[in-house]
DNA sequence: CTGGGGAAGGGGCCC
DNA sequence: GGGGCCCCTTCCCCA
Protein backbone atom coordinates (compact mmCIF):
# COMPACT_ATOMS: atom_id res chain seq x y z
CA UNK A 1 0.00 0.00 0.00
CA UNK A 2 1.22 3.39 -1.27
CA UNK A 3 0.54 6.63 0.99
CA UNK A 4 0.42 9.38 -2.12
CA UNK A 5 1.47 12.11 0.13
CA UNK A 6 4.22 10.86 2.12
CA UNK A 7 6.58 11.86 -0.61
CA UNK A 8 6.00 15.68 -0.32
CA UNK A 9 5.19 15.20 3.36
CA UNK A 10 8.91 13.90 3.87
CA UNK A 11 10.12 17.04 1.26
CA UNK A 12 8.10 19.14 3.36
CA UNK A 13 9.67 18.17 6.95
CA UNK A 14 13.05 18.21 5.11
CA UNK A 15 12.28 21.83 3.75
CA UNK A 16 11.49 22.58 6.95
CA UNK A 17 14.31 21.03 8.47
CA UNK A 18 16.39 23.61 6.04
CA UNK A 19 15.08 26.60 6.83
CA UNK A 20 15.26 26.14 10.48
CA UNK A 21 18.90 25.34 9.98
CA UNK A 22 18.29 21.33 11.57
CA UNK A 23 20.79 18.86 10.51
CA UNK A 24 22.06 20.56 7.80
CA UNK A 25 25.35 19.16 7.23
CA UNK A 26 26.25 21.50 3.91
CA UNK A 27 26.86 25.35 3.68
CA UNK A 28 26.55 26.67 0.38
CA UNK A 29 28.37 30.28 -0.25
CA UNK A 30 27.02 31.99 -2.96
CA UNK A 31 28.64 35.57 -2.85
CA UNK A 32 29.12 36.17 0.49
CA UNK A 33 25.63 34.62 1.26
CA UNK A 34 25.38 30.95 3.08
CA UNK A 35 23.00 28.77 2.54
CA UNK A 36 22.58 25.74 4.87
CA UNK A 37 20.86 22.50 3.39
CA UNK A 38 21.45 18.88 3.32
CA UNK A 39 24.65 16.89 2.11
CA UNK A 40 22.38 13.72 0.88
CA UNK A 41 19.26 16.26 -0.21
CA UNK A 42 21.94 18.07 -2.68
CA UNK A 43 23.40 14.69 -3.49
CA UNK A 44 20.41 13.26 -4.94
CA UNK A 45 19.13 16.69 -6.54
CA UNK A 46 22.13 17.27 -8.05
CA UNK A 47 24.89 15.26 -10.27
CA UNK A 48 27.19 18.77 -9.79
CA UNK A 49 27.06 17.95 -6.12
CA UNK A 50 26.68 14.33 -6.35
CA UNK A 51 30.16 14.48 -7.92
CA UNK A 52 31.91 16.65 -5.10
CA UNK A 53 30.14 14.91 -2.19
CA UNK A 54 31.31 11.47 -3.55
CA UNK A 55 34.79 12.81 -3.58
CA UNK A 56 34.46 14.38 -0.39
CA UNK A 57 32.11 11.08 1.20
CA UNK A 58 34.81 9.99 3.01
CA UNK A 59 34.67 13.45 5.44
CA UNK A 60 31.33 12.97 6.58
CA UNK A 61 31.83 13.81 9.46
CA UNK A 62 32.92 17.24 8.20
CA UNK A 63 30.66 19.26 7.37
CA UNK A 64 30.91 20.07 3.94
CA UNK A 65 30.91 23.74 1.87
CA UNK A 66 30.53 24.84 -1.33
CA UNK A 67 31.43 28.09 -2.66
CA UNK A 68 29.97 29.71 -6.32
CA UNK A 69 31.17 33.08 -7.47
CA UNK A 70 28.92 32.91 -10.92
CA UNK A 71 25.65 33.15 -10.06
CA UNK A 72 24.00 35.00 -8.10
CA UNK A 73 22.02 33.99 -4.20
CA UNK A 74 19.04 35.36 -5.43
CA UNK A 75 19.13 32.55 -8.61
CA UNK A 76 20.81 29.77 -5.69
CA UNK A 77 17.79 30.56 -4.12
CA UNK A 78 15.40 29.45 -6.60
CA UNK A 79 17.17 26.05 -7.33
CA UNK A 80 17.53 25.31 -3.69
CA UNK A 81 14.13 26.12 -2.99
CA UNK A 82 13.31 23.71 -6.25
CA UNK A 83 15.27 20.88 -4.78
CA UNK A 84 13.14 21.46 -1.57
CA UNK A 85 10.05 21.80 -2.35
CA UNK A 86 9.72 20.31 -6.70
CA UNK A 87 8.29 24.19 -7.28
CA UNK A 88 10.63 26.18 -9.84
CA UNK A 89 9.75 29.94 -9.07
CA UNK A 90 11.02 31.41 -12.61
CA UNK A 91 10.95 34.63 -14.09
CA UNK A 92 11.46 35.83 -17.65
CA UNK A 93 14.55 37.96 -15.66
CA UNK A 94 16.20 34.65 -13.60
CA UNK A 95 15.50 32.20 -16.57
CA UNK A 96 18.79 32.15 -18.11
CA UNK A 97 20.60 32.11 -14.97
CA UNK A 98 18.57 29.61 -13.57
CA UNK A 99 19.27 27.96 -16.39
CA UNK A 100 23.12 28.50 -16.79
CA UNK A 101 23.07 27.75 -12.79
CA UNK A 102 21.19 24.20 -13.08
CA UNK A 103 23.48 23.35 -15.76
CA UNK A 104 26.61 23.90 -13.70
CA UNK A 105 25.05 22.11 -11.12
CA UNK A 106 23.76 19.56 -13.85
CA UNK A 107 20.18 19.58 -12.79
CA UNK A 108 18.73 18.11 -15.42
CA UNK A 109 15.03 18.84 -14.68
CA UNK A 110 15.25 22.59 -13.90
CA UNK A 111 16.95 22.62 -17.44
CA UNK A 112 14.29 21.38 -19.05
CA UNK A 113 11.56 23.11 -16.99
CA UNK A 114 13.83 26.25 -18.01
CA UNK A 115 13.78 25.29 -21.88
CA UNK A 116 9.63 24.43 -21.59
CA UNK A 117 9.40 27.99 -19.77
CA UNK A 118 10.78 29.70 -22.62
CA UNK A 119 9.41 27.54 -25.18
CA UNK A 120 5.98 28.24 -23.50
CA UNK A 121 6.70 31.79 -23.93
CA UNK A 122 7.14 31.77 -27.37
CA UNK A 123 4.15 30.24 -27.79
CA UNK A 124 2.62 33.05 -25.74
CA UNK A 125 4.31 35.54 -27.64
CA UNK A 126 2.87 34.15 -30.61
CA UNK A 127 -0.21 34.05 -29.33
CA UNK A 128 -0.14 37.75 -28.26
CA UNK A 129 0.75 39.04 -32.18
CA UNK A 130 -2.91 37.35 -33.38
CA UNK A 131 -4.24 39.73 -30.20
CA UNK A 132 -1.78 42.27 -31.61
CA UNK A 133 -4.12 41.50 -35.22
CA UNK A 134 -7.47 41.24 -34.01
CA UNK A 135 -6.97 44.74 -32.11
CA UNK A 136 -4.82 46.36 -34.58
CA UNK A 137 -8.23 47.53 -36.71
CA UNK A 138 -9.66 48.86 -33.90
CA UNK A 139 -6.99 50.87 -32.40
CA UNK A 140 -5.55 52.14 -35.90
CA UNK A 141 -6.42 55.91 -35.01
CA UNK A 142 -4.56 55.82 -31.84
CA UNK A 143 -1.03 56.89 -32.00
CA UNK A 144 0.24 53.35 -30.70
CA UNK A 145 1.78 54.90 -27.17
CA UNK A 146 -0.93 55.00 -25.07
CA UNK A 147 -3.63 52.42 -24.90
CA UNK A 148 -4.01 51.95 -21.50
CA UNK A 149 -6.22 48.95 -21.66
CA UNK A 150 -4.69 46.61 -23.74
CA UNK A 151 -3.92 44.41 -21.71
CA UNK A 152 -5.81 42.91 -18.80
CA UNK A 153 -7.26 39.89 -17.02
CA UNK A 154 -4.56 37.62 -16.49
CA UNK A 155 -2.05 39.13 -18.60
CA UNK A 156 -0.02 41.50 -16.01
CA UNK A 157 0.97 44.79 -16.84
CA UNK A 158 3.45 46.55 -15.65
CA UNK A 159 3.00 50.30 -14.98
CA UNK A 160 5.11 52.48 -17.08
CA UNK A 161 8.00 54.06 -14.52
CA UNK A 162 8.65 57.23 -15.25
CA UNK A 163 12.18 57.41 -16.74
CA UNK A 164 13.87 59.37 -14.05
CA UNK A 165 12.82 56.89 -11.61
CA UNK A 166 14.82 54.09 -12.92
CA UNK A 167 18.47 53.78 -13.51
CA UNK A 168 20.44 52.77 -16.35
CA UNK A 169 21.13 49.28 -14.21
CA UNK A 170 17.41 48.50 -13.96
CA UNK A 171 17.54 46.74 -17.32
CA UNK A 172 16.53 47.18 -21.40
CA UNK A 173 13.52 49.42 -20.43
CA UNK A 174 15.01 52.25 -20.67
CA UNK A 175 16.86 53.14 -23.70
CA UNK A 176 18.03 56.33 -26.08
CA UNK A 177 15.57 58.50 -23.76
CA UNK A 178 12.46 56.59 -24.91
CA UNK A 179 11.07 53.48 -22.83
CA UNK A 180 10.96 50.25 -24.10
CA UNK A 181 8.59 47.67 -23.26
CA UNK A 182 9.97 45.18 -20.29
CA UNK A 183 8.78 41.22 -20.11
CA UNK A 184 8.92 38.98 -17.77
CA UNK A 185 7.28 36.20 -17.06
CA UNK A 186 5.94 35.07 -13.79
CA UNK A 187 5.06 31.79 -11.76
CA UNK A 188 1.90 32.78 -9.49
CA UNK A 189 3.97 33.51 -6.45
CA UNK A 190 6.35 35.59 -8.19
CA UNK A 191 4.43 37.79 -10.15
CA UNK A 192 5.53 41.37 -8.79
CA UNK A 193 8.76 40.56 -6.99
CA UNK A 194 10.89 40.01 -10.24
CA UNK A 195 14.34 39.99 -8.97
CA UNK A 196 17.06 42.11 -10.47
CA UNK A 197 19.72 40.88 -12.77
CA UNK A 198 23.04 39.37 -10.82
CA UNK A 199 26.37 41.69 -11.34
CA UNK A 200 27.72 39.25 -13.66
CA UNK A 201 24.51 39.07 -15.85
CA UNK A 202 24.44 43.37 -15.71
CA UNK A 203 27.10 43.36 -18.71
CA UNK A 204 24.63 40.78 -20.78
CA UNK A 205 21.41 43.44 -19.67
CA UNK A 206 23.78 46.05 -21.52
CA UNK A 207 24.39 44.01 -24.45
CA UNK A 208 20.69 43.48 -24.75
CA UNK A 209 19.42 47.07 -24.25
CA UNK A 210 22.17 47.66 -26.88
CA UNK A 211 20.29 45.15 -29.06
CA UNK A 212 16.67 46.68 -27.81
CA UNK A 213 18.40 49.95 -29.03
CA UNK A 214 18.84 48.11 -33.35
CA UNK A 215 15.85 46.51 -32.74
CA UNK A 216 13.59 48.36 -31.47
CA UNK A 217 12.93 50.58 -34.68
CA UNK A 218 13.21 48.01 -37.10
CA UNK A 219 9.78 46.04 -36.15
CA UNK A 220 7.85 49.07 -36.43
CA UNK A 221 9.50 50.96 -39.25
CA UNK A 222 12.21 48.83 -41.49
CA UNK A 223 9.36 47.14 -43.08
CA UNK A 224 8.42 47.02 -47.04
CA UNK A 225 4.82 47.86 -47.20
CA UNK A 226 4.53 46.54 -50.81
CA UNK A 227 5.76 42.99 -49.83
CA UNK A 228 3.89 42.52 -46.71
CA UNK A 229 0.16 44.40 -48.02
CA UNK A 230 0.81 41.09 -50.20
CA UNK A 231 1.43 38.65 -47.82
CA UNK A 232 -0.96 40.21 -45.27
CA UNK A 233 -4.07 37.35 -46.09
CA UNK A 234 -5.03 36.32 -42.85
CA UNK A 235 -6.94 39.34 -42.02
CA UNK A 236 -9.84 37.18 -42.18
CA UNK A 237 -9.50 34.87 -39.17
CA UNK A 238 -9.24 38.21 -37.14
CA UNK A 239 -12.05 38.23 -34.61
CA UNK A 240 -13.23 40.93 -31.93
CA UNK A 241 -11.08 42.55 -29.85
CA UNK A 242 -13.54 41.43 -26.52
CA UNK A 243 -13.18 37.50 -27.93
CA UNK A 244 -9.83 37.78 -28.76
CA UNK A 245 -9.20 38.73 -24.99
CA UNK A 246 -10.98 36.49 -23.64
CA UNK A 247 -9.17 33.60 -25.60
CA UNK A 248 -5.81 35.25 -25.13
CA UNK A 249 -7.13 35.21 -20.76
CA UNK A 250 -7.42 31.61 -21.41
CA UNK A 251 -4.87 30.65 -23.25
CA UNK A 252 -2.40 32.13 -21.38
CA UNK A 253 -4.19 30.68 -17.91
CA UNK A 254 -3.32 27.37 -19.44
CA UNK A 255 0.36 28.04 -20.79
CA UNK A 256 2.74 25.38 -20.72
CA UNK A 257 3.97 24.38 -17.27
CA UNK A 258 1.48 26.79 -15.74
CA UNK A 259 3.79 29.82 -16.70
CA UNK A 260 1.56 33.66 -16.58
CA UNK A 261 2.98 36.01 -19.03
CA UNK A 262 3.57 39.41 -17.95
CA UNK A 263 4.10 42.28 -20.09
CA UNK A 264 5.36 45.93 -19.67
CA UNK A 265 4.16 48.78 -20.54
CA UNK A 266 4.80 47.93 -24.60
CA UNK A 267 5.00 51.12 -26.17
CA UNK A 268 6.21 49.36 -29.88
CA UNK A 269 3.86 46.26 -29.81
CA UNK A 270 1.30 48.55 -29.22
CA UNK A 271 2.25 50.35 -32.57
CA UNK A 272 2.48 47.77 -34.74
CA UNK A 273 2.06 48.72 -38.54
CA UNK A 274 -0.79 47.65 -40.41
CA UNK A 275 1.79 45.69 -42.31
CA UNK A 276 2.63 43.41 -39.58
CA UNK A 277 0.54 40.46 -39.84
CA UNK A 278 3.41 38.69 -42.27
CA UNK A 279 5.50 39.19 -38.99
CA UNK A 280 4.79 35.73 -36.98
CA UNK A 281 7.36 35.42 -33.76
CA UNK A 282 8.36 37.41 -31.46
CA UNK A 283 10.81 37.49 -29.19
CA UNK A 284 10.19 36.84 -25.10
CA UNK A 285 13.25 38.79 -24.29
CA UNK A 286 12.45 42.05 -26.17
CA UNK A 287 10.32 43.61 -29.46
CA UNK A 288 12.00 42.43 -32.16
CA UNK A 289 9.37 40.07 -34.00
CA UNK A 290 10.48 38.08 -36.99
CA UNK A 291 8.47 36.31 -39.96
CA UNK A 292 10.30 32.50 -39.32
CA UNK A 293 10.43 30.68 -36.01
CA UNK A 294 14.11 29.87 -37.33
CA UNK A 295 15.04 33.73 -37.37
CA UNK A 296 13.59 33.97 -33.99
CA UNK A 297 15.86 30.60 -32.95
CA UNK A 298 18.65 32.90 -34.40
CA UNK A 299 18.06 35.82 -32.90
CA UNK A 300 17.52 34.08 -29.41
CA UNK A 301 21.11 33.32 -29.45
CA UNK A 302 21.94 37.21 -29.02
CA UNK A 303 19.45 36.90 -25.66
CA UNK A 304 20.93 33.58 -24.30
CA UNK A 305 24.57 34.04 -25.64
CA UNK A 306 24.98 30.82 -27.37
CA UNK A 307 27.85 30.68 -29.27
CA UNK A 308 27.40 26.92 -30.47
CA UNK A 309 30.21 27.70 -33.18
CA UNK A 310 33.99 27.85 -32.11
CA UNK A 311 36.61 28.70 -34.41
CA UNK A 312 39.03 26.08 -34.45
CA UNK A 313 41.52 28.50 -35.70
CA UNK A 314 41.58 30.53 -32.63
CA UNK A 315 39.22 29.60 -30.32
CA UNK A 316 36.61 32.47 -31.18
CA UNK A 317 33.08 31.41 -30.84
CA UNK A 318 30.19 32.43 -32.98
CA UNK A 319 26.64 32.65 -32.38
CA UNK A 320 26.34 31.61 -35.86
CA UNK A 321 27.78 29.41 -39.09
CA UNK A 322 28.18 32.24 -40.95
CA UNK A 323 29.77 34.49 -38.86
CA UNK A 324 32.08 32.16 -38.50
CA UNK A 325 32.48 31.28 -41.89
CA UNK A 326 33.30 35.66 -42.40
CA UNK A 327 35.53 35.29 -39.97
CA UNK A 328 37.36 31.99 -41.14
CA UNK A 329 37.61 33.81 -44.81
CA UNK A 330 38.57 37.37 -43.50
CA UNK A 331 40.73 36.36 -40.81
CA UNK A 332 41.99 33.21 -41.03
CA UNK A 333 41.95 32.31 -44.99
CA UNK A 334 42.97 35.87 -46.16
CA UNK A 335 40.26 35.60 -49.14
CA UNK A 336 40.05 39.16 -49.70
CA UNK A 337 42.27 39.71 -52.94
CA UNK A 338 43.40 43.16 -51.52
CA UNK A 339 46.42 44.49 -50.13
CA UNK A 340 45.85 44.68 -46.51
CA UNK A 341 48.81 48.08 -47.17
CA UNK A 342 48.31 49.95 -49.93
CA UNK A 343 44.10 48.41 -50.39
CA UNK A 344 44.96 47.44 -53.89
CA UNK A 345 43.40 44.65 -55.79
CA UNK A 346 46.13 41.75 -55.88
CA UNK A 347 46.24 38.36 -57.44
CA UNK A 348 48.48 35.41 -56.72
CA UNK A 349 51.32 36.89 -59.20
CA UNK A 350 50.84 40.71 -58.09
CA UNK A 351 50.83 39.45 -54.49
CA UNK A 352 50.74 37.20 -51.59
CA UNK A 353 49.31 35.76 -48.38
CA UNK A 354 51.18 36.70 -44.86
CA UNK A 355 50.58 35.04 -41.97
CA UNK A 356 50.73 36.73 -38.86
CA UNK A 357 49.62 34.53 -35.96
CA UNK A 358 46.72 33.28 -36.62
CA UNK A 359 45.74 35.84 -39.22
CA UNK A 360 46.44 35.75 -42.56
CA UNK A 361 46.29 38.32 -45.01
CA UNK A 362 47.55 39.50 -48.70
CA UNK A 363 50.51 41.95 -49.45
CA UNK A 364 51.21 43.19 -53.13
CA UNK A 365 54.63 42.37 -53.98
CA UNK A 366 55.65 45.95 -53.59
CA UNK A 367 54.53 46.60 -50.34
CA UNK A 368 55.57 43.15 -49.58
CA UNK A 369 59.28 44.19 -50.70
CA UNK A 370 58.82 47.09 -48.30
CA UNK A 371 57.66 45.43 -45.40
CA UNK A 372 59.73 42.75 -45.69
CA UNK A 373 57.65 39.90 -44.21
CA UNK A 374 58.08 36.34 -45.00
CA UNK A 375 54.82 35.26 -46.59
CA UNK A 376 53.68 31.69 -47.68
CA UNK A 377 53.41 30.79 -51.35
CA UNK A 378 50.13 30.65 -52.89
CA UNK A 379 50.07 27.47 -53.97
CA UNK A 380 47.67 25.51 -55.19
CA UNK A 381 46.34 24.39 -51.92
CA UNK A 382 46.13 28.26 -50.84
CA UNK A 383 44.21 28.72 -53.50
CA UNK A 384 41.95 25.88 -52.71
CA UNK A 385 41.31 27.69 -49.40
CA UNK A 386 40.43 30.80 -50.59
CA UNK A 387 37.19 29.23 -52.27
CA UNK A 388 33.61 30.83 -50.62
CA UNK A 389 32.34 27.27 -48.45
CA UNK A 390 29.59 28.39 -50.44
CA UNK A 391 30.88 28.27 -53.91
CA UNK A 392 32.80 25.00 -53.51
CA UNK A 393 32.75 21.13 -52.84
CA UNK A 394 31.89 21.57 -48.92
CA UNK A 395 33.42 18.32 -48.00
CA UNK A 396 36.27 18.33 -49.44
CA UNK A 397 36.87 22.00 -49.03
CA UNK A 398 35.34 23.50 -46.23
CA UNK A 399 33.34 21.07 -44.06
CA UNK A 400 36.48 18.63 -43.50
CA UNK A 401 35.48 15.47 -41.42
CA UNK A 402 36.83 14.63 -37.71
CA UNK A 403 39.80 12.61 -39.24
CA UNK A 404 40.93 15.95 -41.04
CA UNK A 405 40.64 17.99 -37.93
CA UNK A 406 43.74 18.87 -36.91
CA UNK A 407 45.32 21.04 -34.43
CA UNK A 408 46.10 24.74 -35.33
CA UNK A 409 49.64 24.48 -34.89
CA UNK A 410 49.72 21.73 -37.46
CA UNK A 411 47.20 24.18 -39.68
CA UNK A 412 49.94 26.90 -39.33
CA UNK A 413 52.83 24.85 -40.14
CA UNK A 414 51.54 23.15 -43.40
CA UNK A 415 49.61 26.49 -44.13
CA UNK A 416 46.54 25.06 -44.75
CA UNK A 417 44.52 26.81 -42.69
CA UNK A 418 40.76 24.66 -43.32
CA UNK A 419 38.28 25.52 -41.32
CA UNK A 420 36.35 22.89 -39.36
CA UNK A 421 33.13 23.52 -38.54
CA UNK A 422 31.92 21.80 -35.03
CA UNK A 423 28.81 23.14 -33.67
CA UNK A 424 29.14 22.08 -29.88
CA UNK A 425 26.91 22.59 -27.05
CA UNK A 426 27.61 25.98 -25.43
CA UNK A 427 26.81 24.87 -21.95
CA UNK A 428 29.47 22.13 -22.07
CA UNK A 429 32.59 24.22 -23.07
CA UNK A 430 31.57 27.19 -21.24
CA UNK A 431 30.96 24.95 -18.26
CA UNK A 432 34.87 24.68 -18.58
CA UNK A 433 35.91 28.63 -18.24
CA UNK A 434 33.53 29.46 -15.51
CA UNK A 435 35.62 29.91 -12.61
CA UNK A 436 33.18 28.61 -10.32
CA UNK A 437 35.66 26.60 -7.91
CA UNK A 438 33.96 24.84 -5.38
CA UNK A 439 35.62 24.24 -2.04
CA UNK A 440 35.03 20.83 -0.46
CA UNK A 441 36.72 21.13 3.19
C1' DC B 1 40.34 63.88 -29.36
C1' DT B 2 38.90 62.42 -33.82
C1' DG B 3 38.21 60.11 -38.09
C1' DG B 4 38.89 55.94 -40.84
C1' DG B 5 39.02 51.10 -41.45
C1' DG B 6 38.36 46.40 -40.02
C1' DA B 7 35.85 43.05 -37.53
C1' DA B 8 31.89 41.54 -35.21
C1' DG B 9 27.20 40.92 -34.89
C1' DG B 10 22.25 41.35 -35.97
C1' DG B 11 18.28 41.28 -39.37
C1' DG B 12 16.08 40.22 -43.84
C1' DC B 13 15.58 37.05 -47.06
C1' DC B 14 16.67 33.72 -50.76
C1' DC B 15 17.78 28.92 -51.88
C1' DG C 1 14.58 24.54 -40.95
C1' DG C 2 19.33 25.21 -42.10
C1' DG C 3 22.81 27.45 -44.80
C1' DG C 4 24.34 31.32 -46.70
C1' DC C 5 24.52 35.96 -48.62
C1' DC C 6 23.80 40.84 -48.31
C1' DC C 7 23.21 44.96 -45.81
C1' DC C 8 23.57 47.67 -41.95
C1' DT C 9 25.17 49.28 -37.37
C1' DT C 10 28.29 49.22 -33.65
C1' DC C 11 32.60 48.58 -31.52
C1' DC C 12 37.44 48.75 -31.36
C1' DC C 13 41.95 49.86 -32.81
C1' DC C 14 45.15 52.89 -34.79
C1' DA C 15 47.14 56.81 -36.98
Amino acid sequence: MEISSHQSHLLQQLNEQRRQDVFCDCSILVEGKVFKAHRNVLFASSGYFKMLLSQSSKETSQPATATFQTFSPDTFTVILDFVYSGKLSLTGQNVIEVMSAASFLQMTDVISVCKTFIKSSLDISEKEKDRYFSLSDKDSSSNGVDRPSFYSGSWQEESASPRSHLSPDQGPSIVSGKLWPKYSYHTAPQRNAQQPLANEHRKDALKKTKHLRLSQPSQVVHLKPGKAEARASDSSSRVSQSEEQVQIDAEGDSAPAGFQYSQGSDVASRSFPDDLPRLRFKCPYCTHVVKRKADLKRHLRCHTGERPYPCQACGKRFSRLDHLSSHFRTIHQACKLICRKCKRHVTDLTGQVVQEGTRRYRLCNECLSEVGIDSLPADLEAEQQCVSPADGDKDSRWHLSEEENRSYVEIVEDGSADLVIKQVEDSEEEEDEKEIKPNIR
